[in-house]
RNA sequence: GAGUCUGUAGCUCAGCCGGAUAGAGCAACGGCCUUCUAAGCCGUGGGUCGGGGGUUCGAAUCCCUUCAGGCUCGCCA
């Protein structure tokens, strides 16, 4: 369904045609003005200078041109303005109509994505945003990736593209190789460091999955120091990447440990991939990959590192070479990435990559896209995107860490939000335990991704629990509250109805044209919805979808409280509102589920 | 050093492909519950948009310069 903004800009554009001007002078944005008007149109500025004609002169031409054809429209749709005006110096201001408006959010109320075209078409994206390591726990910098990329996928399928995420676990670098060795420093008798040994590896791991989490980050501390350790773990890397059988087969007990741990953790977040594919799925390519690009030259050695120059004349600074091969023969990042690109071309010929990661890999990923486009990896046309996010500060600007200055494990995190939410539950409202510690999990949820996405991606960010976690205020639970009112509306409406034996004057319910200004205000909010998922995916900015369900709450709330529903005597009326405010929840709903989060039933 | 990003109210952030009086939230202060969840709503105060120059009828927004901070700059991911 048309955008709210492009059907009033349509006529703009055909008012302006009309008078003798390029139609494109006819764009229409919101005001920003509300004492004024609702929307404008600044074209007549613009045009002046080509037409060398007074700006205001032409808003006012084009304001009658656009009464004119309001008074020839056809019975079907209501007329669109109810105030048409030029003003000085030359701006055109707008007010809808009541009767237009209540025509457009009735044409929403009927669609089942509410306006939201399929923009995609069936058009095959994947988006690569777990980036979670194996043996490792999440930690809190693996937040940000999970609940932007379950946004933006989410977004993507709501408006169409086939959507594929892939968690593309780190499980093939370095820290297998410091995993490998500091365990053969702790458990030295184990058959996979036995040279000799000739039997079958044992089906059970030699460790569990606490001393994995612990041994990686010991391993990671003492490589640091450690000269002689961190060159065994190097020759363990290579070793294991060239298919050396013990190695290969601790890499799947890691791989057999981790995983399970791994999706349960996602699963609380409420993140799901399509693919769990891991940079050791890139092995079956390298070998082409490295050949390939040897032969038609555009590999070299460079102090023993086997090298493509990636840099451009038009850089404002020259590249470094993207290296493709370690001199010790190991495979890299940039490697298993370039690897992965051809895995993926060939099983799903995706339009469009989106990796979403931390801001620093910026290089990485301009390396790594070069190197595709020059190769002819990827189609010419293929948006290779890399979607960087800032860092995640902790209340002294600081990025977050631990009080003792440690990363902080994700669950403990969520934990620690859940516990926040369960106590102003408490503080504010009787619930028995277990309902609260269900909403808690719910509304804890909503206050970490709600808390993360309201802020623009790319910028670094302040996570501050006790203000996510804030019942007031722009937060996610802000957002559930405004739905949980509704639904407690809605539920006694039903009630009401249900006494006066009426399932008929359900299908009275219609959307009508607002009776105050506060009505209208939540109507002309509600009709920008399709205009926002759009935006907000095609720009890749889940802070605007916060945005807008912010101000629609917000809208809601002057309504709510101006608007006595239940008491209502004009039954069609009444029905009109119930109506409107159910559209209000679906949009709401539609919303936070595109966010990755829910509302409970009662708070 | 080079490149790049950021700098908007006391704090946290929108606005940035040029438009009218720069917006929210928190915090502060003052109102509104015999009425659908007051976890709400309404209002008040608070700003030389880091500084300086330029382009324009018009600049938080574009250009230059300068200051402050973050990040990156070949064998980690």
């Amino acid at each position: 369904m048309k955008k709210i903004l492009d059907c009033i800009a349509e006529e703009m554009r055909a008012a302006f045609a009309a008078c003798g001007y390029a139609a494109d002078y006819g764009k229409v944005t919101l005001s920003n003005r509300p004492d004024l008007c609702e929307y404008q149109c600044n074209g007549a500025m613009a045009a002046a200078k080509a037409y060398k004609k007074k700006p205001i002169e032409i808003a006012g031409e084009v304001t009658a041109c656009l009464k004119q054809r309001e008074a020839r429209q056809d019975a079907d749709c209501p007329p669109m303005f109810s105030d048409l005006q030029a003003v000085m110096p030359g701006f055109i201001n707008l007010r809808l109509s009541e009767a237009y408006l209540a025509y457009y959010l009735e044409q929403m109320r009927r669609e089942e994505k509410l306006g939201a075209e399929d923009i995609g078409r069936g058009t095959t994206v994947i988006v690569d945003y777990g980036g979670a390591n194996v043996a490792k726990p999440l930690h809190v910098g693996h937040l940000r990736p999970a609940i932007i990329g379950e946004c933006i996928k989410r977004m993507g399928n709501f408006l169409g593209y086939h959507m594929i995420g892939d968690v593309h676990l780190g499980d093939w670098g370095l820290q297998m190789g410091l995993i490998i060795e500091e365990l053969r420093d702790r458990k030295p008798d184990l058959p996979y460091f036995d040279e000799s040994f000739a039997g079958e590896y044992p089906g059970e791991a030699p460790f569990t999955i606490g001393e994995l989490e612990e041994i990686y980050p010991a391993a990671s501390a003492r490589s640091k120091t450690d000269e002689a350790f961190k060159d065994r773990a190097h020759e363990a890397t290579r070793r294991l990447q060239e298919g050396y059988p013990p190695f290969v087969a601790i890499w799947k007990h890691i791989m057999a440990l981790s995983l399970p741990d791994l999706k349960k953790n996602y699963d609380n977040l409420e993140v799901y991939f399509d693919l769990w594919k891991g940079e050791s799925d890139s092995k079956p390519y390298i070998a082409e990959l490295i050949e390939d690009l040897q032969q038609r030259g555009l590999a070299y050695t460079s102090e023993g590192a086997l090298v493509v120059d990636i840099a451009e004349p038009s850089d404002p600074k020259e590249l470094p070479p993207c290296i493709i091969r370690k001199s010790d023969g190991a495979a890299l990042y940039a490697t298993s990435d370039l690897g992965t690109i051809l895995e993926r071309e060939r099983l799903y010929a995706p339009s469009e990559y989106i990796y979403i990661t931390d801001k620093r890999q910026e290089l990485h990923f301009i390396q790594v896209f070069r190197v595709a486009k020059k190769a002819g990896y990827v189609k010419p046309e293929t948006k290779l995107v890399h979607l960087m996010f800032g860092t995640m500060n902790g209340k002294d600007g600081k990025p977050f860490k631990t009080r003792d200055g440690g990363v902080m494990r994700l669950e403990y995190l969520v934990q620690e939000i859940n516990d926040k939410v369960y106590e102003r539950i408490m503080e504010n409202r009787t619930m028995d335990e277990e309902e609260a510690r269900k909403a808690s999990r719910i509304i804890g949820l909503a206050a970490l991704k709600y808390g993360d996405l309201s802020n623009q991606v790319s910028k670094d960010y302040v996570f501050d629990i006790d203000r996510f976690t804030s019942f007031e205020g722009n937060t996610g639970p802000y957002i559930l509250y405004t739905i949980v009112r509704i639904k407690s509306i809605l539920a006694r409406y039903a009630e009401l109805q249900s006494g006066k034996g009426g399932p008929a004057a359900e299908k009275q319910e219609q959307i009508r044209p607002a009776g105050s200004a506060e009505e209208k205000a939540l109507m002309r909010k509600l009709s920008a919805f399709n205009d926002v998922v759009e935006t907000a995916f095609l720009e890749n900015a889940p802070h605007r979808l916060c945005q807008f369900i912010y101000e629609l709450s917000d809208a809601f709330g002057s309504f709510y409280n101006t608007t006595m529903i239940l008491k209502e005597e004009d039954a069609k009326k009444q029905a009109g509102y119930i109506a409107l405010i159910t559209l209000v929840k679906r949009v709401l709903e539609t919303c936070i589920g595109l966010l990755g989060f829910s509302a409970p039933e009662r708070m």
